[in-house]
DNA sequence: GCCAACGTTGGC
DNA sequence: GCCAACGTTGGC
């Protein structure tokens, strides 16, 4: 199993659109990154965890942890004309964008704020954190994992 | 709103 | 294949 970090903006889609959707799950579409594409369609398989991080926004940081619950298959957005993700040399013969669906495992009760990612020395090499990095879609290790896990229990239980 | 950093595009 | 111009991301 793999363990990932997902990139969205809460006012866009945010883990409360989440946490509404039947069966609490949602296809994670539009991504028109191929570095990040590539982590969809090759890196994810199902069962994989994955942190929903929140981006743009006032506190950005880690809200819960999502479950991949189907691999990656081609993200049909780019085929609808009229839709904001449309790419006209995406086709159903020849897709170019993949999506996976994702299924809320737990919202945090305290997200973990990037401020306080940055703070934690064990984080240091967190893909996350490394300057410049934009893509939102990125692996996280197992030790980065565990940390943050501890980061949220003790953030729950002071 | 600003700006740094990066990806993509397209002329040559 | 190079590289300038442009667009996007995302923190602040």
């Amino acid at each position: 199993m793999n363990y990932w970090l997902m990139k969205s903006e809460p006012d866009g889609f945010g883990i409360d659109h989440l946490q509404a959707r039947p069966k609490r799950t949602a296809p994670w579409d539009g991504v028109r990154n191929y570095q990040a594409r590539n982590f969809l369609r090759d890196g994810m398989r199902k069962g994989d965890l994955a942190f929903f991080y929140h981006s743009s926004c006032a506190a950005p940081g880690i809200a819960g942890i999502v479950k991949i619950v189907r691999a990656g298959y081609p993200d049909h957005t780019a085929w609808n004309p009229d839709g904001e993700h449309f790419d006209p040399r995406s086709s159903p013969a020849n897709p170019i964008w993949y999506m996976v669906d994702v299924q809320l495992v737990r919202e945090f009760r305290h997200p973990i704020t990037l401020a306080a990612l940055k703070q934690h020395p064990a984080l240091r090499h967190m893909k996350l954190l490394q300057r410049g990095n934009r893509l939102s879609v990125l692996p996280v290790s197992a030790p980065e994992w565990n940390t943050i896990l501890k980061m949220e229990k003790s953030a729950r239980q002071p």
